[in-house]
RNA sequence: GGAGAGGUGGGUGAGUGGUUAAUACCAGCAGACUGUAAAUCUGCCGCUUCGGCUACGUAGGUUCGAAUCCUACCCUCUCCA
């Protein structure tokens, strides 16, 4: 028991309330622990897995997991007033996403103990009727607790009248599955906190609402989210992912390495008074960058991409495997950018005159200076551009 | 319904008739440096067959010349009712 909460105390932000919590683990019933996911955004990053870890930690102690997608949620419109038309995504569309859910979930949870949901389910049947039901449960004064919401309304910004049916519909969801427990990131407190509500009207226990931190993305300062593309995806390449790993600063390394290792914290202090005795902050990363790697790919793929990593750009050698691609063209040569551009090595040709100038494209390792450089017919070549992007092409 | 503000390159945001492909910042890219694809520094940062071409909400108009003026339309926001 006492263990149990310890685990699950970890890493989160707040539980409400803890003694809920407990007491429903003690009941000794397998509990039902809903979280939700964006419809649209089928590809799961780090950022995600904050909320999956803490998912797997129930099951991990026998409990339920309902990954629910808010097919429903999507429709009515995004809360932050940004997008302005969602495209319905039609039924053909969500099995997809939920399949690719389904294929990148399980890296972290269990199967047997995870249940997929969409909750149109239950909100289609709602009706016009049941919203208004649903919309008479809660009041405006209570709405506008919520932080953004808040801030909108005090600043005379425009809160659109559906964007109240968000956490309602959200909370409704929670009433539906009967949940015990919902986790979602810190933003989403007031609109778990309104499930809590909504089950007691529905003379239901209400579940207990746990929240985890945001993970920032590769930038350091906003979340990780697709959108503002800072973010790891976990079905990544794994030299791809060792390399964005080893692009965060250092200090947001730290932060990672709070949030998504499961080191446990002792030995990540320890890592940090190393670092304050002159170890070279990089070699920490490649531990953290190794577990993560290990942790999504097969095990020891940590310790590849490391030695990859170290040959390319410590030592400056070319990666082991280039992809060969051969390109069939008319005359007996041609142009080097056309070339590159064609190849989609560069996005336009005066990106190529410019990479050139700057020393930046190279032909079997030699830098090349001539921008109006032509390439002859039956050759084949190990073309770079910049560090990172190798291509070997027959002509 | 009435009054007003505004829509500029990936983002924020200057510019208010002519050295303006458009200040600045951020992002991005390249180079240097460092035991990091950290940090820092430097350069670049619309497209091009290098003749030009296309760009400042949309469509017209005025002018030798407009992102800048006029007209209409669309959109966003604020205030009053």
């Amino acid at each position: 028991m006492e263990d149990a909460l310890k685990i699950i105390n970890r890493g989160t932000d707040e539980i409400l309330t803890e003694t809920d919590l407990e007491k429903k683990l003690k009941s000794g019933k397998q509990l039902v622990i809903k979280a939700g996911f964006d419809p649209t955004a089928p590809d799961l990053h780090l950022g995600h897995t904050v909320l999956l870890n803490k998912l797997r930690h129930f099951q991990d102690l026998g409990h339920k997991v309902i990954f629910l997608i808010g097919d429903f949620t999507g429709r009515i419109g995004d809360p932050s007033g940004k997008n302005k038309t969602r495209p319905t995504l039609d039924s053909k569309n969500l099995i997809e996403n939920a399949k690719t859910y389904e294929k990148q979930v399980f890296k972290i949870l269990k199967k047997e103990l995870t249940e997929i949901k969409f909750n149109s389910e239950w909100c289609d049947q709602l009706g016009a009727d049941g919203l208004i039901k649903l919309a008479s449960k809660y009041n405006v004064a209570r709405m506008l607790e919520r932080d953004d919401f808040n801030k909108r309304f005090t600043s005379n910004k425009s809160i659109a009248i559906h964007e109240f049916l968000y956490p309602l519909v959200q909370g409704y969801d929670s009433v539906a599955l009967k949940a015990d427990v919902e986790c979602g990131g810190t933003d989403q407190k007031f609109n778990l906190l309104v499930g809590r509500e909504l089950q007691r009207d529905y003379d239901q226990d209400p579940q207990v609402v746990i929240t985890v931190p945001i993970l920032e993305g590769l930038d350091g300062e906003k979340k990780m989210s697709k959108s503002l593309d800072n973010y790891v995806a976990i079905d990544e390449d794994p030299d791809e992912m060792f390399g964005k790993i080893m692009s965060i600063s250092d200090d947001l390394m730290w932060r990672w390495f709070e949030l998504l290792s499961f080191m446990p914290e002792e030995q990540i202090s320890k890592l940090k008074d190393e670092m304050n005795i002159g170890k070279n902050p990089r070699d920490i990363k490649f531990v953290l960058a190794e577990e993560l790697i290990d942790r999504f790919h097969e095990d020891g793929d940590g310790k590849k991409c490391k030695e990859t990593f170290l040959n390319r750009f410590q030592k400056g050698h070319m990666p082991d495997e280039i992809e060969l691609i051969e390109v069939k063209i008319e005359k007996d040569t041609i142009l080097l950018v056309n070339l590159l551009k064609n190849t989609n090595m560069i996005s336009s040709i005066s990106e190529g005159n410019r990479l050139i100038k700057q020393g930046g494209i190279k032909i079997n390792s030699k830098k090349v200076e001539d921008s109006k450089l032509e390439i002859s017919k039956g050759t084949e070549d190990v073309y770079q551009v910049g560090k990172r992007k190798f291509l070997k092409i027959k002509v």
